[in-house]
RNA sequence: GCACAGGUGGGUGAGUGGUUAAAGCCAGCAGACUGUAAAUCUGCCCCUCCUAGCGAGGUACGAAGGUUCGAAUCCUUCCCUGUGCACCA
């Protein structure tokens, strides 16, 4: 039997870093009797299995979900491959194609090779959300539809607003909260997880489960990480994304280049560094090491303490002494004559959009070949040997193919 | 099904026959500045070609046709979205 640490203590250890608890004094009650009779609490989150590329925005919750299995919970990291089947629940893109089991499965397994960096491989159950809806009946469905109502629907700001602007709902999205909820019921959750951008979704489980005739589940949420830019959330399609799969020298880079402001969230969600001490570094160290501390921090985190070095040193070599650091990205590229215009050339080994973008890549004096400075488009540049080019902040090694 | 209102570049959103590749804003990119940044300022921000320019050509305003010297802008049909009416197991 597990012996769980009091109540008071999982309680400060839970919040810290989560957004808001729906309800605590329920978060208490269920420790209490966990703790009582020596039986681990069901924490549940559900992921879409379509988005096999974790990025740092994902990882504050999985965090906090690392927190619960510290404190020897029951953490269910469960796959939404029937709600993935579905489509889109943003409404959103088009179609999205249907995924098929072994695509389904594959991209799970990918999926929690990336999560098992840091919850605990042996103490996660993993669960798919079809074990239990394909076996569900449209009769089945149709009760479950009836268990919840069109106005509190229409609570969820997204939907509210839309119907207010007169934008398209779709009604599977309306199943998509419906469907997300009873994952809760047929897990018996004690508790679910989510960014505060679920919170909805999340509510509505409590509510299934009351109507299923189960203790409702505690709502944890967690604060949604803004990405590069400081503004919108992280996300691979906004382009503003760290990729925990990402090399080290790049995951450097980008948090390198995060604002002041934003560190100290990065501090606060991606590290376990104590608010007291986040608070010193703030106070005592320049901004510029504070920010360089969080990302070997993070790097470390993901990759090694040495390639968090490395990335530091190579770093520092470009970006402060402008110098080109020792690894960068080699591309080869075919040029039948041996040498080609610098235009076309950039276009090819992916420095620039296009043609056009390059010629005015060029024309900015954002440009250099083996450290010099173009202007010419048409510089015919020879790959007889490797050559080493800049474009802005992106530097690539092109040889010939 | 009928009526009405809409569908514009990555996102917003102007533009109702003619310097409109299409204002403004956001995002993005580059340069300056700096402590890596941020902020600020400047430039860029569909593609291709060249003699690289306030250059030439090609694409582009839901789709396809049409009217016109000329259309994102007018007409027709179709598709999509919303609203109202109708229908409502």
């Amino acid at each position: 039997m597990a012996n769980f640490a009091p109540v008071d203590e999982q309680l400060t250890y839970l919040k810290k870093g989560s957004a808001e608890i729906i309800r605590e004094p329920e978060l208490r009650a269920k420790l209490e009797k966990s703790r009582a009779s020596g039986k681990p609490l069901r924490v549940k989150a559900g992921f879409d299995p379509t988005a096999p590329d974790l990025h740092l925005g994902h990882t504050v919750l999985l965090r906090k979900l690392k927190h619960f299995q510290d404190l020897g919970h029951t953490v269910i990291f469960l796959i939404g491959d029937f709600t993935g089947m579905i489509g889109d629940p943003t409404g959103r893109s088009v179609t999205r194609p249907p995924l098929t089991p072994e695509e389904i499965l594959r991209n799970a397994k990918t999926y929690l090779a990336q999560v098992h960096k840091i919850l605990d491989k042996h103490a996660t159950e993993v669960r798919f959300n079809n074990e239990w809806f394909e076996k569900m009946t449209p009769a089945d469905w149709i009760r479950l539809a009836a268990k919840f109502t069109v106005s509190q629907m229409l609570e969820r700001e997204d939907f509210h607003k839309r119907f207010q602007e007169e934008k398209p709902i779709a009604m599977h999205e309306l199943l998509y909260p419906l469907a997300q909820g009873y994952d809760s019921v047929a897990l018996q959750a004690d508790v679910e997880l989510g960014g505060t951008d679920q919170k909805f979704n999340l509510l509505v489980g409590r509510e299934l489960q009351r109507g299923y005739g189960q203790e409702s589940q505690v709502v944890l949420t967690v604060p949604i990480l803004e990405g590069l830019d400081g503004v919108q959330k992280m996300s691979k399609s906004l382009g503003n994304a760290i990729g925990i799969q990402e090399a080290p020298f790049e995951m450097y880079g980008k948090l390198m280049s995060i604002s002041d402001p934003m560190m100290w969230r990065y501090y606060e969600l991606l590290t376990d560094v104590q608010l007291a001490d986040i608070e010193k570094i703030q106070r005592e160290m320049h901004p510029m090491d504070a920010k360089k501390e969080l990302a070997r921090r993070i790097v470390t985190d993901f990759h090694s303490a040495e390639a968090a070095a490395k990335a530091g040193e190579d770093w520092g070599k470009q970006f402060q002494k402008g110098v080109t650091p020792d690894e960068v990205e080699e591309v080869s590229i075919a040029a039948p004559e041996g040498h080609l215009r610098l235009d076309k050339l950039l276009a090819l080994a992916g420095l620039a959009d296009s043609v056009s973008d390059a010629g005015r890549k060029i024309k900015q004096k954002s440009v250099k070949v083996n450290g010099e400075a173009q202007v010419e488009s048409t510089a015919q540049i020879d790959l007889g040997q490797p050559v080493t080019i800049q474009v802005g902040r992106k530097i690539k090694k092109v040889s010939k193919a």
